[in-house]
DNA sequence: TAGATTGTTAATCGATTAACAATC
DNA sequence: TAGATTGTTAATCGATTAACAATC
């Protein structure tokens, strides 16, 4: 559950939410300035039931009889996401991951900015990559002052990830996307979300031994 | 809920089993041979109460009032999870992600390889990378057969992953790790796990919003 | 035996779903 | 008014946690 002035929401819905908005700038796009919680639901994957309940977590934005008018939903819901105000963002760790991440197109539309590049790495300390120098993590607290980041992206190797993020945290950053393959040990009140792509695929092959075991050997 | 021959798995627990064999493996590179629910739980990221109820779903590995074997309990782990069998992957969309996600170097320590990739840009087309030649994804059906893909990554853009994914599942691929900022529709026997980047910072950046609108502006 | 730690039970908590009254 | 669709309630379901008996 995460306070939000008064209302209280699930962490699930919040996760949630980038859906339901990715789904609605979708049909903006496509001209639609009306939908139902079912048409939402479907786009984004989820039932009817749990949008209108994740919504109810928001407050009432749909009119009865009628549905959703898809901008001002849109518009909310990206509010309430915090994509009104900039986020800057540092990305430590500028390998093939770290450089794909810098690389990527889609952050401006979405409220964020990089605005940093940091790595260890004397060969890559210098280069340039997305319009940024990349500068050398020993200066990570001066870097992250001068450029005003809010957010941390760590795509540095496991085992120099705990200590980064204790620097990171050290500086006030308190929200963290780690795609580094270690629980990070932080104070309760850093935000880390993480992602891990082999532990992805070992999910994938639990499933797949799993219908092995079920169904006898497929086909 | 997944069935796993005579054994059901919740689904959050077959979700931590990758970090459980991730600690237990590095336990082992440190040289440690036995271990406890609560070490081990806390270099997971998890409670020990939830650890061993976790294991208690595949079956009974530790010695009461001694510990788990460090090695043997990861060797367990990484059967459950299919690892013993190869998994062959082909990735399709080699744009910045997908390159970075070829050349990625863990894909073999966890028993995975890495046989195609496939991009619809012909000034990718051909080129090589990871040591594979990248092929047309109009000839998506053929590759994957010859091939022997059990698995695929897809890293396309948005507006084609959809059509992409059903040529897939029609190849009798069962299990996807998507980076396609959609909500694929596939048959219910279809396991998607998806990573959305752009998604996990707005998740990041509600929180922040939710820190400001509860504590007043932070310093 | 005494100390330690597992595996399991039971209680709690949070999330999802279905159904429907409210209301456009 | 009749039809449609929301917002909310209540029931169900699944996941987590704490506590402890079993047992090494």
């Amino acid at each position: 559950m995460i306070e939000l002035g008064e209302a209280t929401v699930p962490a699930a819905t919040v996760a949630r939410l980038p859906y339901y908005l990715r789904a609605l700038r979708d049909l903006a796009e496509g001209g639609v300035t009306t939908t139902s919680s079912s048409e939402l639901a479907e786009r984004s994957g989820v039932g009817s039931a749990q949008l209108r309940k994740d919504l109810s977590y928001l407050g009432s934005f749909g009119t009865r009889g009628v549905g959703y008018d898809v901008q001002s939903l849109a518009q909310y819901i990206a509010t309430a996401l915090g994509l009104g105000s900039e986020h800057r963002l540092a990305i430590v760790g500028i390998g093939n991951l770290g450089h794909a991440l810098a690389n990527y197109s889609g952050y401006a539309a979405r409220g964020f900015q990089v605005v940093a590049l940091l790595d260890a790495d004397p060969q890559v300390v210098g280069n340039s990559a997305a319009g940024l120098t990349i500068e050398h993590v020993d200066a990570l607290e001066d870097v992250l002052a001068r450029t005003g980041v809010s957010m941390v992206v760590l795509a540095t190797p496991g085992p120099v990830a705990q200590a980064i993020a204790e620097r990171i945290v050290a500086c006030g950053v308190r929200e963290i996307l780690s795609f580094a393959p270690v629980a990070l040990q932080l104070p309760d009140d850093v935000v880390v979300r993480s992602v891990d792509v082999a532990g992805e695929l070992q999910i994938l092959a639990f499933h797949a031994a799993a219908r092995a075991a079920t169904n006898g050997t497929p086909r």
